[in-house]
DNA sequence: TCTGGGGTCCTAGGACCC
DNA sequence: TCTGGGGTCCTAGGACCC
């Protein structure tokens, strides 16, 4: 009997074309066939475009470009504000159809996803499973994906790139160095500017020159990305399609570029306090709760600092969100102008599990020292996170030794 | 009077513990 | 007399992606 690692596997690549743009078309028929951009604030200077339709494209229209700029290209540019509700919905529908061929697919963003169809292609082959969840997509919610086909994660991806709207491209092993080893370095999932410029610093141009290229040489001089994408460029990626690793959430935040760069505290007060109202909403509305709150200022220059600090409590109410925000802006500004302002939870956790964690907690911590209660209260008063540690070990200590300890 | 807002992962140093 | 070595947590920044 084969071991089942050594089966190849069959991957899918699923990925939306112009996601936001296609989801306003299928929910408006009018728009369908007219250039037309998603865009945030287009009155301010943070109005640049998210996404665009094929039409748009067609006319030089690019993701990230100001609209103003858009539309010295595309003069009849439709332009809409982004509604994520919308696109949500869109996308849980789609990750539906997805479900009803296997559970092993790994939702990777609003509009891609991976599935591992090892196990059900033997009625039908491959291409066909591909053919038709495509066709359904596109029938039955108006959506139109290009798909990519391969043994592994990152070839799918790379397939699924190929041909777009609507394509289909398998790329096997073997169909390597026509297929794949052509193409730039830096078209290269994972390949940036900055990577970019230091594999052309080692005459790295395309992907067949990285692969061609000494493991080693990679290695010194882009150490272990390196050697990660130079293992890609060879085709190899033994990374499983986890549908659970979407699920679990690592950090939520939310930010905004000001109307005007901000020159004084009571005016990001202000600001943060909206931000946590809206960072406390995000956090409801996911159930979860975050040990460490970050603070992000853009200064107008657009260098950009993040100031963190970790609580022994996690939280969520916006009150405990500006609290420590509000003291970090006040440890770190250095009163230069100020462009962007967010706030981010990171080390975040399920609020269920919270709960039980903190009763736990404070059962324990409570037979040593009642004040712990306070924690919120001593970072009003500035306490670090040690200082309140020590603090506590200390007074217990003095009280009690060690027996309060459960473990 | 360009360049949003949401994330992830990785690296690296210092503190601290054993 | 001279300072190990492994492990974890916290913090900050960088690179990248959609």
């Amino acid at each position: 009997m084969l071991k089942k690692t050594s089966t190849a596997r069959i991957i899918l690549h699923i990925d939306m074309n112009s996601f936001y743009a296609s989801v306003e078309s299928a929910l408006n028929p009018e728009l369908r066939g007219k250039p037309l951009a998603i865009a945030g604030n287009v009155e301010e200077r943070r109005g640049i475009v998210v996404t665009s339709s094929y039409e748009a494209r067609a006319k030089g229209v690019k993701t990230t470009m100001p609209v103003w700029e858009a539309k010295k290209y595309c003069p009849e540019l439709i332009v809409m504000p982004p509604s994520f509700d919308k696109y949500r919905k869109a996308s849980q529908e789609m990750f539906d159809l997805l479900f009803e061929y296997t559970d092993l697919v790994e939702p990777i963003s609003i509009d891609e996803g991976f599935m591992d169809i090892t196990d059900i292609g033997m009625k039908s082959s491959p291409v066909q499973i591909a053919k038709e969840i495509q066709q359904r997509l596109h029938k039955e919610q108006h959506l139109p994906c290009s798909i990519g086909i391969a043994p592994n994660k990152f070839l799918a991806k790379m397939a699924s790139d190929m041909k777009k709207p609507l394509g289909i491209t398998i790329l096997r092993k073997r169909e390597l160095p026509e297929k794949l080893w052509p193409l730039p370095i830096e078209e290269m999932h994972g390949v940036g500017k900055k990577t970019m410029q230091k594999f052309h610093q080692i005459k790295v141009y395309t992907i067949g020159d990285l692969a061609e290229k000494d493991e080693k040489v990679v290695k010194l001089h882009l150490g272990r990305n390196g050697e990660k994408l130079w293992q890609r460029s060879r085709g190899i990626d033994d990374r499983d399609v986890d549908p659970d690793a979407a699920s679990e959430f690592k950090s939520v935040g939310t930010s905004t570029t000001l109307p005007q760069n901000l020159l004084r505290i009571e005016q990001a007060s202000n600001v943060l306090r909206d931000l946590s109202e809206s960072l406390e909403q995000r956090l409801k509305r996911k159930n979860v709760m975050g040990y460490t709150i970050q603070l992000t200022i853009r200064y107008a220059d657009r260098k950009t600092i993040t100031r963190s600090h970790t609580l022994m409590n996690p939280v969520y109410k916006k009150e405990d969100i500006l609290t420590v925000a509000h003291q970090l802006f006040k440890d770190h500004w250095n009163e230069e102008p100020v462009r962007l302002l967010g706030i981010a939870a990171t080390q975040v956790i399920e609020k269920e599990n919270a709960t039980l964690q903190l009763d736990l907690f404070s059962y324990k911590e409570h037979r040593k020292d009642e004040r712990l209660f306070d924690t919120l209260n001593d970072i009003h008063k500035r306490y670090g996170n040690r200082s309140i540690r020590k603090g506590i070990e200390k007074k217990g200590d003095k009280k009690h030794g060690n027996e309060g300890e459960i473990e």
